[in-house]
DNA sequence: AAGTAAATGTCGACG
DNA sequence: CGTCGACGTTTACTT
């Protein structure tokens, strides 16, 4: 059996039969439509009839877009109470949000097609690179920290747990860094902390600590400068091209590649 | 017959020929794929292999919709450079936005559903031509542009950017082509004059610079003249006729599949 | 739960 | 092509 439908309904009770059964266990739906949409909320809307697609997905988010541009026409989150019925001809589809209190009707006078697919795999999607991914470009590129820093090891242990990577600034002094893939908070700020606490308990006094990460919450930047520890901006685009070349290096195919276009 | 057309194609190359010809005039296409995207621009985003909504807008407003949530997981605004292609038993789409230079690639590995609809046929909309099909239109006929030119390649990135177009003309020196879909301003021949430049600052000084639009301002005109470029004007409608050919002539693998794969 | 700041914010208006 | 301001902003994170 395959995991997609599609059809070109011929009447309103087809159309109407082929969501529900679309919309049980996780289904997903494209639905292309002349409708007419109205909203009440936080805002109001009401529009006239015109060609839409309306999108319901698994989780229940109910999305109409329009011909044209990025935004959609309307919207309901996830979680939204969806209803289907038929009124006087037209396909009704409603949806209720509980908090705040707001309601999308879409009135449909024609069905175009409907596609469904069943189960959904989700993509692990993730941004940018993964925290070892930076640690493994700023090893081979320590100047995009500081100019003479020298890196000298990486996941040390240390009393609480494992320190990122550390290493020896131009005076000799021991750098210790913490990296964190999406922006740093207080949690991040009072880890490198712990490190560095523990290293001085241990008699050596000189030591720097230095929070990496491409954004800092007022409060992790406020306990640093409290506790005499440095951060710094990481550039996630700068390091998302070398990781690409270091990559390529080993002939994996990244976007890069793509971006190059053709060569002769 | 029926604006809406539906598939669930059991190969990448029925995949590929029906959303050529469901993209021609303005058309909407849904599609549901398991695929990679890649991002790069402002930000920089790489995913996994996942089901995605695909959803490709007349004005062609690239989104890509996950599972779950109200915003798109890669997206690419309205006007950007949409181009197919069948990459090792994937089906490849290309976004290109040229300003901010942004590209979003998705690698579908399965296809499962695919609908489209007819956009209303207004007048104006009828005519309706993509800056990137104007320029596979371009490829597949130089003699529109000058007699014994040989077009040798697209989206080819320079410093500033990406140039369009270029090839060579019949004494064999290289001409480099900015294509634009509308009037052309001073923008546009500026821009055309930094490609030029950059070229010949890498040591190459006998390159032609062609900007080609359906209409140019008189500024625009003054600094080509000026910068000794030249100017093409483009009969939309002749470029319409050969496009709707193109399209509807499927199956046959043009030069433009071989110069979007990355190397020969 | 409420408040705050970032976002590939988007989108429109205006100089 | 900039900057400014609003958005049913959404989203993630802190209090």
């Amino acid at each position: 059996m395959s995991r997609a439908r599609i059809t070109t309904p011929s009447s309103m009770g087809e159309a109407l039969d082929f969501l529900r059964s679309a919309m049980e266990d996780r289904g997903w739906v494209a639905l292309f439509a002349s409708c007419k949409a109205l909203y009440e909320g936080r805002g109001a809307s009401e529009s006239s009839e015109g060609d839409v697609l309306v999108i319901i997905k698994p989780d229940r988010t109910i999305i109409v877009h329009g011909p044209s541009g990025y935004k959609p026409l309307n919207w309901q989150p996830s979680g939204s109470a969806i209803t289907l019925s038929e009124q006087s001809g037209h396909l009704e589809i409603r949806a209720l949000r509980r908090s705040p209190r707001e309601l999308l009707v879409l009135e449909c006078g024609r069905v175009y097609a409907i596609a469904a697919l069943q189960a959904p795999q989700s993509p692990e999607f993730y941004m940018y690179l993964s925290e070892s991914e930076i640690r493994d470009v700023l090893v081979e590129h320590p100047e995009l920290i500081e100019e003479g820093l020298r890196i000298a090891g990486i996941e040390r242990p240390v009393e609480p747990g494992f320190i990122d990577m550390y290493g020896y600034d131009r005076e000799g002094r021991l750098v210790v860094f913490e990296i964190k893939r999406v922006k740093a908070g207080e949690q991040a700020a009072r880890q490198l902390l712990r490190y560095i606490e523990a290293i001085k308990t241990r008699g050596l006094k000189d030591v720097r600590g230095i929070l990496l990460a491409p954004d800092f919450t007022e409060s992790a930047i406020r306990l640093l400068e409290l506790s005499g520890l440095e951060y710094k901006r990481l550039d996630l685009r700068r390091l998302y091209e070398l990781a690409s070349k270091r990559l390529s290096a080993r002939g994996t195919k990244s976007l890069l590649d793509y971006m190059r276009g053709s060569k002769e």
